[in-house]
DNA sequence: GTCTATATCGGGATAGAC
DNA sequence: GTCTATCCCGATATAGAC
């Protein structure tokens, strides 16, 4: 592994870990067992390192938001939320430090709303999927509200539950997260696939 | 007004205008007209100033977060939250950088979660307030997601709308917040009190 | 590519006069 | 209570040798 990648990879490990505002370029430096100067010979300076994490980010959750035209079966939904939860809390630095983080470096503000409106689009997809299917039965402000709130717990969860739990060292739950965003769709389902879903999240939570 | 109360007014400001981390003791005391020396002469340090602020807060919503035994009428419920989104808007520096104070500020730590468990218990209290009534329907899987979504949307909006809108100067939609946390609890009513909540969110957000 | 040494800067905080 | 001057330190970033 060369160099310049083990400093990303450190860098994300350590701002995830501690918030990124908490981690100089030294301790980075210090954990690889590197010298400072060497990696401000890869990066001209922190936040080029931090620009550099945001795409790698941004590539990966755009491919998965992009996707998903027709996500059909609560399976795949389950699934598909998951993928997204993984993402986000690889990157969860982020979402944590997120309004500090977007008013330091504004060039990745305009692509951080991008994100949004793509998490909405995909919301709406899945909902829309299930109406068309007539699974999903609710009126147009209605639906509008649902998503909004789904987008809203995708790009909170994570912080959510590291203010509860993880802060004090117990382990994150992602799935958990996934059953919240469902949760919200469940009481506008038939009974059907609403018993469905209880199956599902029965079998991912317990 | 003392000055150890301008000095507070005054960074309550320019923490929720621009980020506590992003605000130094020097701006402040330029703010107001004062030498930083003064400004030191009154708080021993700049987390003695987070402190007293976050009692302040602490104060102020548990007060409100105390009272509601019994939110029965969803006019009650929509005030109630309104007050509870307001007083957020005004600490809202506390919320838009959570991660990072509750870990900067470990003593203010636990005394977040007890709000955020007084937040989840008044939640729970005006949903069965209205299970009780026999206009809300859903069982107790469903009733504990819901109200943990609530307390998540009472928690964030401020900062997700701010994300959205306010970062490139648009207005604070608190109305908004209300209405998201109330459109969830929404398809479980029945069906008169839901075109209730219709009309009363027309009437509050147009 | 990597190191050591160092410059620079800014923010938090103190000393001591008034 | 308030000011000016200053210290201290930690974080970013650079210079130059190897």
């Amino acid at each position: 592994m060369k160099t310049r990648d083990r400093i990303l990879h450190t860098s994300l490990q350590l701002f995830n870990e501690h918030g990124e505002p908490n981690v100089t370029t030294l301790q980075i430096a210090d954990e690889l067992d590197i010298s400072p100067g060497n990696l401000y010979y890869h990066f001209k300076n922190k936040s080029e390192i931090i620009d550099e994490l945001f795409t790698s980010f941004e590539s990966h959750i755009n491919n998965l938001l992009d996707v998903p035209e027709d996500i059909a079966g609560i399976e795949d939904q389950w699934l598909f939320l998951h993928l997204v939860f993984e993402t986000i809390a690889q990157y969860r630095f982020i979402y944590q430090d997120l309004v500090n983080i977007l008013s330091r470096y504004d060039k990745i503000q305009p692509r951080f709303k991008r994100i949004l409106n793509r998490k909405l689009s995909a919301s709406r997809n899945m909902c829309q999927s299930l109406v068309r299917q007539g699974i999903l039965l609710a009126n147009e402000d209605d639906l509008e509200a649902l998503c909004q709130n789904m987008v809203l717990t995708i790009t909170y969860w994570i912080s959510f539950d590291k203010v509860r739990n993880v802060l004090n060292g117990q382990e994150m739950d992602i799935s958990r997260g996934v059953y919240q965003v469902l949760a919200q769709i469940a009481p506008f389902l038939r009974e059907e696939e609403r018993r469905q879903l209880q199956m599902v999240s029965q079998a991912y939570i317990g």
